[in-house]
DNA sequence: GTCATTACAGCACAAGCGTGCGGTTTCCTA
DNA sequence: TAGGAAACCGCACGCTTGTGCTGTAATGAC
């Protein structure tokens, strides 16, 4: 193998400069995350954030992508203990929803993004797997809720009649996603929790 | 008084340039409503746009303010037969939901100027009361279902315990209207206008 | 020590943007 | 029929944008 310079992690530099995108997007919104703002915030130049990301557009697709897999790390260590209940669940689902600082970023990000590349099908598969992903975390809260067991793949159901639960539990989610990250003032994120704990309730069958 | 020339409705014409606006937004987004693509699109000039909105944020701001004119109309002609029950209520939110092209361009138009000036201040008055204008759609739509008068204005609740059913209607909808804009593909009208339904279904007391 | 290779800097350029502004057409009033 | 105001045009200016490109510093292999 030939002489390598600089120590440096190209995959962890782009992680790194991703968290710069996301301060970006935060305080300037979608459309003032430019190159030189980003390289700015990141402490480069902008000849030096080309040298990770070719175009802007790959910049700013690799910051969406990362916030699937900021919230898919979240979940993975929630799903760990193996435990079930309705408190599992919302514990899972909260990992999605904009109760702090960092996750209220990640859905600002997520929608922002959603928003501007609407119309690029170049997008197709980002929206197609999140919106598979989020709706397989919401049948495995359902399935933790009645103690069934959890669809093993993305795509899989939940048993039974049990399905037309995690499709309105999915609508439930976005609902409060987007009146969580636009309306933080009729809806703080303490009411966020009491509506989301309010429907989890409603799912389970009433114990007469 | 003095002389007047061409007999032009200057809020009819505003009204529409804002349809130039919408157009613009549906099929460039709202990035790509610049002032000259809009003038384009209307027929006329820069200069002549700029005659009737004198700043690109006054435009789009006016172009966001016409989704909720839209509306209100609707909703206003849906309310004046004084009809009631699931199917009234199922009518009444169905105005707000992106079901059919010209609901979706409105959804969209909305959803974009809601993310693009997430953070400007001077968008606080247009997104409180278009918040609170829908949660008393939704407060009506409830008290629809339950044979109770309707909140007399905007900001009243509805009677007794229906409130929170009322807040989960809201989170509801714009649930549906997120994943109707976005997601058309997973989440196309037939199963919008069901999920609207199951949701109205389960909010009126289970018939023993 | 030498050198290839990577990391990064920063200028240059064309394109597109919002907006200011003076000119032209149009039509009602007096 | 003259006058004047409104409707509209379109050029020009300054600015920001994404990106191409060349130059420079740093590092590890040989």
């Amino acid at each position: 193998m030939t002489g390598m310079p600089k120590v440096v992690d190209h995959d962890d530099r782009r992680a790194q400069l991703v968290r710069a995108v996301w301060a970006v997007i935060d305080r300037h919104g979608i459309e003032g995350a430019t190159v030189r703002r980003v390289a700015e915030r990141a402490g480069v130049s902008v000849g030096g954030l080309r040298h990770y990301f070719d175009s802007q557009h790959g910049l700013l697709r690799f910051a969406a992508e990362q916030v699937a897999v900021a919230a898919q790390a979240r979940l993975a260590r929630d799903l760990e203990p193996m435990s079930s209940g309705v408190v599992a669940a919302q514990g899972l689902l909260e990992e999605l929803l904009p109760l702090d600082a960092d996750r209220r970023v990640e859905a600002d990000v997520w929608l922002a993004c959603l928003t501007r590349f609407r119309l690029d099908s170049t997008w197709d598969d980002l929206r197609a797997g999140a919106w598979a992903g989020e709706r397989h975390i919401c049948r495995t809260a359902v399935a933790l809720c009645f103690g069934v067991p959890a669809p093993a793949a993305i795509g899989d159901p939940v048993s039974g009649e049990l399905e037309p639960l995690a499709a309105r539990l999915h609508v439930v989610v976005d609902g409060l996603t987007l009146q969580g990250a636009m309306f933080a003032d009729a809806m703080p994120a303490a009411q966020v929790r009491a509506l989301l704990r309010a429907e989890l309730d409603q799912l389970v069958p009433p114990p007469v």
